[in-house]
DNA sequence: GATATATAGTTGTGTAGTCAAGCTTCTTTC
DNA sequence: GAAAGAAGCTTGACTACACAACTATATATC
């Protein structure tokens, strides 16, 4: 316990403050009615080039299975947030995009994240916190 | 979406690499029989001055609820891993302990832990590591 | 010292994810 | 161009949590 190496100490401490931020900021986006993987999700999908993505890549970049994207999407497919595309490419596909409704519920959801994150990193400078995203940018 | 503040950026990047962390690291733990929480548990109370800590302590530490405590524990006290000890001063607490069999539990998978902790992050000096782990102790 | 309130923990129920198996479509190989 | 395998996605069954309600003990107030 003594002889502990850096790397250890780092996955550790990244897990349970991942577990506090996720809850903090968490409770700010339900007054939206949506969960961070959620807004994690629409975040990808805004930012990314096409702005429709197949569930694979989507899966991927969460780190999460094929089948945990199908039960998240479902609902939010429900509530007209994200809407289905075919892939005239490849049938086995379907696309899934950010709706109008979801574009601005995102939009609206992006203010409360912003804030929450802000607040909850206000003992880092914006010089510490950009070393840290840059050194995360690095990671795996 | 341009608009994007660093605080915002961290608190992403840090929900995404800990899913990740916590997926290959997990794998890795497996081997032992653990789960990486149960590995933070036992991390926790190895690390921990008296040793026994009340499970209130250990639901704030690992930013879980009392249940969440409850039910982790448990099958981890039927595998003798972890021992109740009860608390003279106040009947309501039963403190919780690292058995015989759970210390050298944790040090067999602290091997591995250690191992592919160094794996993961080998994309980083010893120095950056150093600095990330800094930072994370001066956030919440 | 009796009552009110707060704290520690467990249990019932619900949700978010996992893995394994299956279906459909695409790709490769012969 | 048929068969075999791979890739994308969904479904069934399970696990790991959370939240709310409850029990038991401790503390504070009068």
């Amino acid at each position: 316990m003594s002889g502990e190496t850096v790397s250890a100490l780092f996955v550790i401490k990244n897990a349970l403050l991942a577990s506090r931020l996720s809850k903090r900021v968490g409770s700010h986006l339900s007054a939206h009615g949506i969960s961070l993987t959620e807004y994690l999700v629409m975040h990808y999908l805004d930012n990314s080039p096409h702005k429709a993505v197949a569930r694979v890549e989507l899966a991927d970049h969460m780190g999460m299975s094929a089948s945990g994207i199908t039960r998240l999407i479902a609902p939010m497919e429900k509530n007209k947030i994200i809407e289905k595309v075919a892939n005239p490419r490849d049938a086995r596909q379907s696309l899934v995009r950010l709706s109008k409704t979801g574009q601005r519920l995102y939009g609206e959801a992006s203010i409360s994240f912003e804030h929450s994150a802000n607040e909850l990193l206000r003992s880092l400078s914006q010089n510490q916190q950009e070393k840290m995203v840059e050194l995360y940018a690095k990671v795996v």
